[in-house]
DNA sequence: AACTATTTATAAGA
DNA sequence: TTCTTATAAATAGTT
């Protein structure tokens, strides 16, 4: 759509590749939005120039992109766990490569008695230990972060509740001197229940 | 576009709802496509239905939404240590502890030359530049756990402090409230505010 | 940044 | 669902 059709491949001189990012960017963040708003649901778009620049766009309902990214890892680990227990079901512990080891605590006393006694296995073995470890490791690594993603969001979420809270507060105050000085007949006993968020309870990482 | 215009709100009708999010999430993608084609950029686009099945997007660049996720944390992450240590610009170099590299992306270059032309370098070598890239691992590592832990603290910090924020506010207004109490009749303005959620935007990882 | 000639996307209908 | 088509919307090149 243009004076032209355009080729679909990388457009060559910098300013109009500047311009065409500059005006289909902000194209695709309106079909987003549009998308979002007419089929209720939740879109996050993330972009990155050639330079590295970054531009974000995320539909209003959640209003951050981390949200919907963590949501996202959620997703893909959940189905993760789910086509690791469908590949053999006998397998209930902790994920598929590790082969030999049913749970995290029988993988970690194997490690132990390998460390303490001096054993006899071969290259081979201590390679697939290696591994199952390594695979391990990657799990919980990645399991980690997104924990903390998770509670940094639910932070901000807080956050941004409790500031909502103090704006509210100010307003009142304000509006509660304005009717000592008048004097009239404008009162505010709304304070007893303003909608206390429940903020306290703050676990710290623990799902 | 189509033949008649839209109003931009949710559509009622499930079936044409779920018409519509067929049809323009695939435009979507296309745009998508479209703009990391012809601008050489990055994207990735991550929609969550209503009913929350996941629907994802991304360039053919690097093919993978995670990749690009976790781009998106690390730069939100870099922006957030840009912030937190404005003061102490004395640190340039990447890490102490790993000896012969000054920079990761010395470090990075020499690990590629590796793995490009079988080199001759002896085993005794790849141990040593295993332990210099184990080094650096670790020492990213504990470094993301370290801003990661940081920032919660900073959230916390933000959190007691608005809490307290509010506490106060809501002592004012009791007061102010109790100035009121020699008047007639009682009347409630404040909970025109208290309704209206307000959803504002709040990014993660700047402030 | 505005303006159009065109192309593209898509809402409704078949 | 898939296709068709009238119409709305996006945008390439221009000013």
């Amino acid at each position: 759509m243009g004076r032209r059709k355009l080729e679909m491949k990388r457009i060559e001189d910098k300013s109009s590749r500047q311009v065409t990012f500059s005006k289909r960017r902000s194209g695709l963040n309106k079909k987003a939005r549009q998308l979002s708003v007419l089929c209720d649901v939740d879109i996050a778009v993330v972009v990155f120039s050639s330079r590295g620049k970054l531009y974000e766009f995320c539909s209003g309902r959640t209003d951050s992109v981390g949200l919907i990214l963590s949501r996202y890892q959620k997703h893909c680990l959940q189905a993760e766990e789910r086509t690791a227990r469908e590949g053999d079901s006998n397998d209930t512990g902790f994920h598929n490569e590790c082969s030999r080891f049913q749970t995290c605590e029988e993988l970690l006393q194997s490690v132990k008695r390998l460390v303490e006694e001096p054993s006899d296995l071969s290259v081979t073995d201590m390679t697939q230990l290696e591994e199952d470890i390594s695979a391990a490791l990657m799990h919980t690594r990645s399991r980690k972060t997104q924990l903390m993603m998770e509670y940094i969001s639910t932070l901000h979420e807080k956050e941004r509740k409790l500031t909502e809270e103090t704006e509210e507060m100010k307003q009142q105050v304000i509006a509660a001197k304005q009717n000592d000085d008048g004097g009239g007949g404008v009162f505010d006993l709304a304070t007893n229940h303003t909608n206390s968020p429940q903020l306290l309870t703050l676990p710290l990482f623990k799902d």
